[in-house]
RNA sequence: GCGCGGUUAGCUCAGUGGUAGAGCAUUACCUUGACACGGUAGGGGUCGCAGGUUCGAACCCUGCACCGCGCACCA
């Protein structure tokens, strides 16, 4: 015989398992067992970054995921969790740029395009699955033979397919707008994508000549002196009593220094932007790189300068001092330059709110471009379905947050500067003027694209350049072309044909959140109207954070309505963010997330688990702390060691001989009916506790409160089972009455195989290890648990005829809690006396007790011998408890210091004389008794009646003491 | 500026009108036959502040303060 562990050891249990669970299939969804019986569960994953590692955040997310999906497998549905992972354009780029630089000393032009994206593939190749294999270290029950990534074949034909039809109802559009442009990425950014931050910089408030006007000088306050070479006028607000005359007139801009006066003269401008009351209410005006501006200056037709590159230096009309300098040293620069043309009034310090680039963390420069834009699709439907509770947020003040950003939305900048992504599929060629040649080119488009079998594409060009009088304009003619379904080849063929006509496909990619957005219906085979399709779409539910409502939640349902014509998930659960101790978001720059992983090395898989939902209550951010993961760990022992000790109780090794099991040689039969007749209060309490513990977990999972259900597990399981039931059944077991010993494990088989089953979601591999370890599988058909505890079916309370069969009455409860009391009275009363050894007890019954409910007092009081005598006389001074069974003596012959006694009974006179008071007074009060409700006053009424008889029962212990 | 959370024991948090709770930490005792990753007993809170409603408020209302988050933004 093996040695019996002491602790769980988990690493070749979890390996072990979901080896297991992989070679079975557990894990794999079948759109065909699909029935009214078997009702679909679904969920998609957010992919994480194919080039990331797992986080806390993910370890959150995708055990909720986990449990959500273990448990609708446990309720008989057929379950399907969809993972993968997305391309994460930016990041992915990013770290592959660093990681050329760094070896190879080279950037991504030295290699161009083609061999640059062969590196990334190889990267993602390299490390794509690292946080897939993080998330089964998890014991993420996913099905993975469905696992998808965003730049899958299949998946890049949904995202080009999207694109072409969007552009083909007119929703995409390219336009020359101001983007907020990242210098660092040197790629635009969405709207989402800009993080406002409060900077400290400074104000500096210069003055400028008016030219028609010499002497008359003008104040300007700007926090970005540098842009002053790109200013092309100054504005004022037309109802400025101080600058309305000057309206008409110019300035002369002081920068740059070297050009002559009257290429620095500017208008002066009536604007109603223009708060009189901030600054001196004189606005510099810079078109080109700033979105107000930009603005201001298509309203008044002015001159766009660009003076800063797209790498964030200043170029050569910033002027000879600015030139080549980087943004912020040339800010530096340009305040030195209006010192000395001594322009500069003031130079106070002042905070800002910046946008800041979310990816790169550096300053957003507003940046005239060309780029692609969206329309989005779908969006009454997607406001409604929320809006009218269609679609669940949990907790729902998220819905708010939601319909406030749906009905603000700008068009979305969908175009990326980037290589490592969708490209977008739209080829194009320049023309000068409407001309012949361009009809031409029109017509060879069409023609070849009669050849296609699906005409997804589009002919453009804009309309405002077709036609005579615009001879010498540039007109652009653009094709998108859409995949062909059934023939990649297809598409390729009219790709060549028209790359052989001049045309050229459009160097940037799309946004990752335009893949993204597809996620729950072009993982599952759409456009095909596969059987997953079918069976799995709408999914059941999302998990996400609340951080992404807007990039991905909100999007997708768009897409959803879009595409589906149907909302694509009927919950959405939003987790908190996790924090480290002093309420930081962990990062990876400040270094303050642990590693999952050694998490688990450490304290196992389920105790991470376990730990993390057991400090996440909805709707709230966590707070986290190793504590709570060392809490579950302790957990798992508990709960390892309470099924060993069941184990050691039994002597008649049954069935299953030679099966292995961890736990010792033996397995034993979890078979044995339990005989009503035998139950005591103790079995029915814990039977009803049970009972209570399946309704309260069921019900909290059902309105997604996690850490409500963990709550629920550990105390039933550690509070009431091991401490109270298994102590008190020791009474059974250490006894010599085999008839009632074999019920009692019958009970403790019966708790055990609900317990362990309740806690499967939470901690998948310690129940499993248990449920075949002590041999619950026997003799269970597969599907319900024989194969694996996730099958198994989700434990239901007794009903009132079972709870009847064993006639279980809802007052039962008491009796056992009745006993319970009067054993921590009796404790407390060895604690007073600083007794820690086995002691007499004498019981002075108020009413008779069987012999076994004696027993079990005497177990856990640990006394020795516990004697009940009605007619107990106490010698003076004995110590001595008011019980619900009766009056607890501990006598100790003299031994106890009487005075210290009557200070200690005396101490608890006050206290109930003050409660009594209380209550006293308040049913004294016609007041309280002539308005308050009748079960209000009836349990004022027992409270009194209750503390009365303890207060007389007290003074006689008084008395006796003398 | 607008919106959303939060403020209860040393810490992390439950607690939707009727006797203030849990876990951790802490103190004392206990290596007892499942478990020291354990057991038993204890100490510890004017429930952020000020008003109001009510017989009664941690809880409902109003205002304020502080912490956090989101949106918008004035150069």
């Amino acid at each position: 015989m093996t040695e019996i562990p002491k602790a769980y050891e988990p690493q070749s249990v979890e390996d072990k398992w979901y080896d297991f669970w992989l070679k079975q299939g557990c894990f794999t969804a079948d759109p065909a067992r699909v029935s009214d019986q078997r009702p679909a569960y679904s969920i998609v994953i957010p992919p994480p970054n194919v080039t990331g590692m797992l986080h806390m955040g993910h370890v959150l997310n995708n055990t909720i995921q986990d449990i959500l999906s273990r448990k609708a497998r446990m309720d008989g549905k057929e379950v399907l969790w969809l993972p993968g992972t997305d391309h994460a354009g930016i990041a992915t780029q990013v770290q592959v740029e660093k990681a050329l630089k760094r070896d190879e000393k080279k950037t991504k032009h030295d290699l161009g395009r083609e061999e640059f994206l062969k590196r990334v593939w190889t990267w993602k190749d390299k490390h794509g699955g690292i946080i897939i294999n993080q998330l089964k270290k998890l014991g993420c029950s996913c099905d993975w033979t469905r696992e998808r990534f965003t730049m899958d074949p299949e998946y890049s034909r949904c995202v080009q397919k999207v694109f072409v039809e969007l552009y083909k109802k007119g929703l995409i559009y390219r336009g020359k707008r101001m983007v907020n442009w990242c210098p660092a990425s040197q790629t635009a950014l969405s709207d989402e994508e800009v993080e406002m931050k409060p900077q400290k910089g400074f104000m500096y408030h210069f003055k400028v000549e008016v030219a028609e006007a010499p002497g008359t000088w003008l104040t300007i306050a700007t926090t970005r002196p540098e842009t002053i070479p790109g200013d092309t006028a100054v504005a004022v607000n037309p109802k400025d009593a101080r600058y309305a005359h000057l309206i008409g007139q110019h300035i002369v801009r002081p920068l740059p220094v070297e050009l002559p006066r009257e290429q620095k003269l500017i208008p002066i401008i009536g604007d109603a932007h223009v708060d009189f009351e901030f600054g001196t209410g004189v606005l510099k005006v810079t078109p080109a790189h700033d979105k107000a501006d930009f603005d201001i200056g298509t309203r008044h037709k002015l001159p766009v300068v660009e003076v800063i590159n797209a790498d964030g230096t200043m170029n050569d009309l910033a002027g000879a001092d600015l030139c080549g300098l980087d943004r912020f040293k040339a800010r530096k620069v340009a305040s030195e330059r209006l010192t000395e043309l001594g322009v500069l009034v003031e130079e106070k310090p002042y905070e800002n709110n910046v946008g800041f680039s979310q990816r790169a963390d550096v300053p957003i420069e507003p940046r005239l471009s060309e780029q692609w834009f969206l329309k989005y699709p779908s969006v009454e439907a997607s406001t409604k379905c929320v809006a009218d509770g269609q679609m669940k947020f949990h907790p729902d003040r998220w819905a708010k947050v939601y319909d406030h950003w749906l009905t603000n939305i700008q068009d979305w900048c969908i175009s990326r500067q980037l290589w490592w992504g969708h490209r977008i599929p739209v080829w194009s060629k320049q023309h000068i003027g409407w001309t012949s040649a361009c009809n031409s080119d029109h017509a060879k488009v069409w023609a070849i694209s009669a050849t296609r079998k699906e005409k997804d594409f589009v002919v453009y060009a804009d309309p405002e350049l077709i036609g005579p009088g615009n001879t010498n304009k540039p007109v652009w003619i653009y094709v998108a072309v859409a995949p062909d379904n059934s023939r990649d080849s297809d598409q390729a063929n009219f790709i060549k044909q028209i790359e052989a006509l001049g045309f050229t496909q459009d160097p940037d990619v799309l946004d990752t959140w335009f893949s993204s957005w597809l996620w729950p219906f072009a993982t599952m085979g759409w456009p095909e109207k596969t059987s997953t399709l079918k069976a799995f779409y709408p999914t059941t539910d999302l998990v996400t954070g609340p951080d992404i409502i807007f990039f991905w939640v909100a999007r997708m349902i768009m897409a959803g309505f879009e595409w589906m014509g149907e909302l694509p998930f009927k919950n959405v659960y939003f987790t908190g963010i996790i924090r480290d101790k002093q309420g930081r978001k962990m990062s990876k720059s400040l270094g303050n997330s642990p590693d999952p992983l050694e998490l688990i090395a450490s304290y196992s898989a389920d105790a991470l688990r376990f730990g993390i939902m057991r400090s996440a209550p909805l709707g709230q951010d966590i707070c986290f702390d190793e504590k709570n993961v060392e809490l579950g760990r302790n957990f798992c022992t508990k709960l390892w060691n309470a099924a060993r000790f069941r184990q050691m109780q039994s002597t008649s090794p049954l069935r299953g001989e030679g099966s292995e099991s961890r736990l010792g040689e033996a397995v034993y039969s979890t078979e044995a009916e339990i005989d009503a007749a035998l139950l005591s209060s103790d079995d029915k309490w814990i039977l009803l506790r049970l009972n209570t513990a399946i309704a309260e977990v069921s019900t909290a999972l059902e309105e997604y409160r996690f850490s409500d259900a963990t709550s629920t597990l550990y105390r039933f399981f550690w509070s009431e089972y091991c401490d109270w039931y298994v102590e008190a059944s020791k009474a059974v077991l250490q006894g010599s009455d085999e008839k009632r010993k074999a019920n009692t494990l019958a009970v403790i088989d019966f708790v055990l195989g609900h317990t362990l089953r309740l806690f499967h979601p939470f901690m998948p591999f310690i129940t499993e290890e248990l449920w075949h370890g002590m041999g619950f599988n026997d003799d269970l058909p597969g599907k319900q648990g024989g194969k694996s505890i996730m099958f198994a079916p989700w434990p239901k309370p007794l009903d009132e005829d079972e709870l009847a069969h064993f006639g279980i009455l809802p007052e039962d409860e008491q009796a056992a809690n009745d006993k319970y009391k009067a054993v921590e009275l009796g404790r407390g009363l060895k604690s007073t006396f600083n007794i820690n050894k086995k002691v007499r007890f004498v019981l002075k019954p108020a009413s008779e007790l069987p012999a076994h409910e004696i027993e079990v007092l005497r177990i856990l009081l640990n006394a020795e011998p516990l004697e009940v005598d009605a007619a107990f006389q106490p010698k003076k001074g004995t110590p001595a408890a008011l019980t619900p069974l009766g009056e607890l003596f501990l006598p100790l012959d003299g031994l106890i210091d009487v005075d210290a006694e009557k200070a200690r009974v005396g101490k608890e006179v006050a206290k109930v004389e003050s409660e009594l008071e209380k209550v006293t007074a308040k049913l004294a009060d016609t007041n309280f008794t002539s308005k308050v409700p009748q079960k209000v006053l009836d349990e004022h009424q027992q409270r009194k009646t209750d503390w009365e008889e303890k207060l007389a029962k007290l003074k006689v212990m008084l008395d006796a003491l003398g």
